[in-house]
DNA sequence: TTGTAGGCGTTATCAA
DNA sequence: TTGATAACGCCTACAA
């Protein structure tokens, strides 16, 4: 109604409208925002009165178009809600704050057609980098992202064959060290309990090679669900118990290995003595658990901090030295095995 | 130095090479991808053809500036390693994803100052909704998210005055819900086992009203660091069992209630008879832990469903008739208390 | 140290 | 049903 109070469109105020405020061209309050130090100091102040009295927010697509750096790292994860990927994620997060950048999180499910999907759209945002979890993808995904030429930084697994970056640790090897230690120890009669995600295959596979090459061939192993949960851990363990006589279980990650422990103790028997149990992780229960659980320790929080740091370098052009990180792990013996 | 084979830049394909290898214009290329109701089918093929062939990924770094929506959603939590928001974050970016919406992720921490800077750098990708963790913001964040006049939703907290949307319960209730349930249970000897933020000191408060109107005032509580971690539980215990005798210990969250239960059990006692333990948030492992934990269940998914159907509702012109959802909590009596 | 011109890749709008 | 034109808001490149 009235062409006085309101006539204004509520537009967000441009450079254009901070320029005008200052009485200067807008590409100098550019210049005065993003390098300062190639601005005089008197003029940046101005600039910064007249962003503060206009309540100027910088259109973060309009300088990634021009500029062509969105400054925005995107992140693939299997899932969210996952004790082993959390910290990554956090970690990557936070070191990414540090470095100025912003961060995607995509969940992409344990398929490779749907991570595939992701990755496509996910590059319609024009990240700087791109993170993905573990190393095989489908070659439809390999190919866009060469295609893109977008660095990537492939965590969680190793291979001397990355897309581009790599942090993380042998699974194939986990499997053995572990499979070693049990053979050091006495067991003989090992079950397994094991999520069926990619990762915790080759652990296994690392373990029933060592294994195999000693004599004990083909150990039962009961498959749980993604996400590895505490009550998966004590279904788990009852089916193994109906199903044989094992002397140690092996877990895929401590989460399971809680829950069987916890379903042992319920029906009056002892960890170790009468079965012993290993998990995967070294989460933060492991080692006060009672008893305190045998497991691997992988520092979760390296692999992310390392991967956003070596994305952040290569985008900035510090390119990094080396290409491949294996942080490796490390068997941690406690109580329960 | 050869100007033949490689002298084509590595430039990304654009809707512009898309029309022209399709023989169309570029505004028939952007209609057919993006409303392809509105154009021949036939021309649809041929630009779904051209698509395949050029390889183009759309910009929707151009697409969002020039339409003014950018298809993201900025999501703002204290952590991501934290056992009650990863469930909700989850189901955000799940619920987003199937809205076509991607996700930006950011860690605030628990102080104000850090979330007010981080929404203004969020604002400056022009999200088209945030959701802000709990209601209790800085004076700038409410005035910066106001002013850019974006859809918000605040999750895991209860105001009758919210900033636009919300989804939550309230704490305080929670707290008293526990105080009834321990004076019905005749405990008259609580300790508590506590963190320090906001969320937490709302469900205390709540405890503590109810406590002294019954003649219980201020009991004594351990206070331990952010994120609630088992071992945090432990320690805890361990100190409230020096400073005095309990009935029953309230936790404020199940992963503190899960390492104090093992404290007591490590030193023989047992729960609940010579110490009960009361938990919160219903974690995965507090119904198959031994004993079972007497909690407060919180449908964590629920509020990051709804969270994201809110916004995407109000983004999309399907105005939500609610605006604030309470999704209210049930106390879960098990063993442990 | 500051300013001008032009383009980044897309979509809204209007015309055909 | 399709196309031409003009933004969208910023930054690169160059000039002054």
């Amino acid at each position: 109604m009235s062409k006085t109070s309101r006539s204004v469109p509520p537009r967000a105020p441009t450079l254009e409208d901070v320029a005008r405020a200052a009485g200067l061209s807008s590409m100098t309050v550019s210049r005065a925002l993003n390098t300062p130090q190639l601005v005089r100091p008197k003029t940046v102040e101005k600039v910064i009165a007249a962003v503060k009295a206009t309540g100027y927010i910088p259109n973060a697509l309009a300088g990634g178009l021009a500029s062509r750096r969105s400054k925005l790292i995107a992140v693939v994860v299997p899932q969210i809600n996952n004790n082993m990927f959390v910290d990554t994620i956090q970690a990557i997060s936070d070191e990414l704050a540090v470095r100025g950048y912003h961060m995607l999180l995509c969940v992409a499910g344990y398929t490779q057609q749907t991570e595939a999907e992701l990755v496509a759209a996910l590059l319609s945002r024009r990240p700087d980098g791109i993170v993905l979890t573990g190393i095989h993808h489908s070659t439809d995904l390999k190919k866009v992202i060469l295609n893109a030429s977008v660095p990537v930084v492939e965590i969680w697994d190793l291979t001397p064959t990355p897309l581009d970056m790599l942090v993380g640790f042998s699974h194939e090897k986990v499997g053995q060290a572990t499979a070693d230690y049990l053979l050091r120890k006495g067991y003989r009669r090992p079950g397994l309990l094991w999520t069926v995600d990619k990762r915790a295959a080759q652990r296994k596979a690392g373990l029933c090679d060592v294994l195999a090459r000693n004599g004990i061939t083909e150990p039962v192993s009961v498959d749980v669900a993604l996400p590895a949960r505490f009550t998966s851990g004590r279904e788990g363990m009852a089916r193994l118990l109906e199903v044989g006589d094992f002397d140690v279980i092996v877990c895929s990650s401590d989460t399971l290995a809680q829950g069987a422990i916890i379903e042992v103790q319920s029906r009056g028997l002892r960890v170790p003595q009468d079965v012993a149990v290993i998990g995967f992780g070294d989460l933060d229960f492991a080692a006060g658990n009672q008893p305190a659980i045998t497991t691997v320790s992988v520092d979760r929080q390296i692999i992310g901090q390392r991967a956003a740091t070596l994305l952040a370098d290569r985008i900035e052009g510090n390119s990094a030295n080396e290409q491949i990180v294996d942080i490796g792990f490390h068997f941690v013996e406690r109580e329960s095995a």
